[in-house]
DNA sequence: GTCTATACGGCGATAGAC
DNA sequence: GTCTATCGCCGTATAGAC
């Protein structure tokens, strides 16, 4: 439950773009979602679907560089994590029927040629979660050019999958990817350590 | 060239979705880019803009299908073969200003939950590469379940860099994803056979 | 700040002359 | 089979009452 309508409006956006992309879904359908009328779009977000778009990008953006830390500070052995990373997505997406997908993914696809100010949202979040996922994985013991390789492969591998899953409605695909990844860092300790602190720029 | 009106009009519409995605792309640019009038698009396509797009799939997933084997086929390592493959889609990528992208999946992620005879046109593209690839690297000598495991893993891993790479206009994350799969199956030894015969269905 | 009514443009699709 | 004019609808965005 969002508090603010400003924050209602960015909620239902994130979810229906989730969903459907940017150009499938209208102002009006944010509007309802939200329970908003259009003229309450227009009056927080004076720059219209793209301004909207835009702040549901970055919201959903740090909350899911967020989550992969998370899920991975569980673990010790860096092939157990990935594998238990792509499991997790796996079950997510069956649980939602296949619906569930990167929010920011199935926009940033769409919009890479065509609105050049979403295109540069969508690369500044992608970008937050690569430094952040190597500093991440910097920070428990990898060597810095492994730890970003590492990450782009994981979010790399996780898109992809995530788009084959989608359509085929199966979760091979990203269990698959988890386990071919995991092959090879299996026996690649992670060091502990206090406090993580990462998150996206 | 295209020799006729009707594959004229299906390479614009390819091509045009490759960057754009499905929602973006009018009938309009259709027409314009193929140098046809829009009647003649209903003319030979009595379903609209859906099947236009859905013969387009088809049409580029069969080449694409046939891309991936022709390309392993130089190699007799598959780490090596992966590297390889990963670096021409960088190199092609580069070459194109960061336009060029797989045409099934721009779309397949636009259209999965919206137009369900669009998603079951590319799941059925998707499933013809994977159990091509899984057949081909199986004449090639590995077995049943790895081979299709590595067809899924570089499928997955590349459209997911294809989406990071154009967000990003960074060749980096492809090359990343290429170096990172090839460690795992560097000494891995593909078998010589005569002819490879792998399409998509 | 909230909400309704509406403007204006572009969309997919069609009709029908050639 | 080719092409143009046009239809009806829905998109974003706005004006202005409350």
């Amino acid at each position: 439950m969002a508090r603010s309508t400003r924050e209602a409006i960015l909620t239902a956006a994130a979810e229906l773009m989730r969903h459907r992309g940017y150009a499938a879904v209208g102002m009006k359908d944010i509007a309802h979602a939200s329970g908003a009328p259009i003229g309450s779009l227009y009056h927080h977000f004076r720059g219209g679907k793209v301004q909207i778009a835009r702040e549901a990008l970055i919201n959903a953006g740090a909350a899911y560089g967020l989550l992969i830390p998370t899920l991975i500070d569980e673990y010790d052995d860096l092939g157990q994590a990935i594998e238990g990373v792509f499991a997790q997505a796996a079950e997510d997406m069956a649980s939602t029927g296949f619906a569930n997908m990167c929010p920011v993914a199935s926009v940033a696809a769409e919009v890479a040629d065509t609105v050049a100010e979403l295109r540069e949202t969508s690369a500044s979040v992608f970008r937050g979660w690569i430094e952040g996922g190597a500093a991440y994985f910097a920070a428990r013991g990898l060597d810095g050019a492994r730890a970003r390789d590492v990450t782009l492969a994981i979010v790399g591998a996780l898109e992809g999958a995530f788009v084959l899953a989608r359509t085929l409605r199966s979760t091979e695909p990203l269990l698959a990817a988890g386990r071919t990844l995991a092959l090879q860092y299996r026996g690649v300790t992670l060091a502990r350590v206090s406090a993580a602190a990462v998150g996206p720029r």
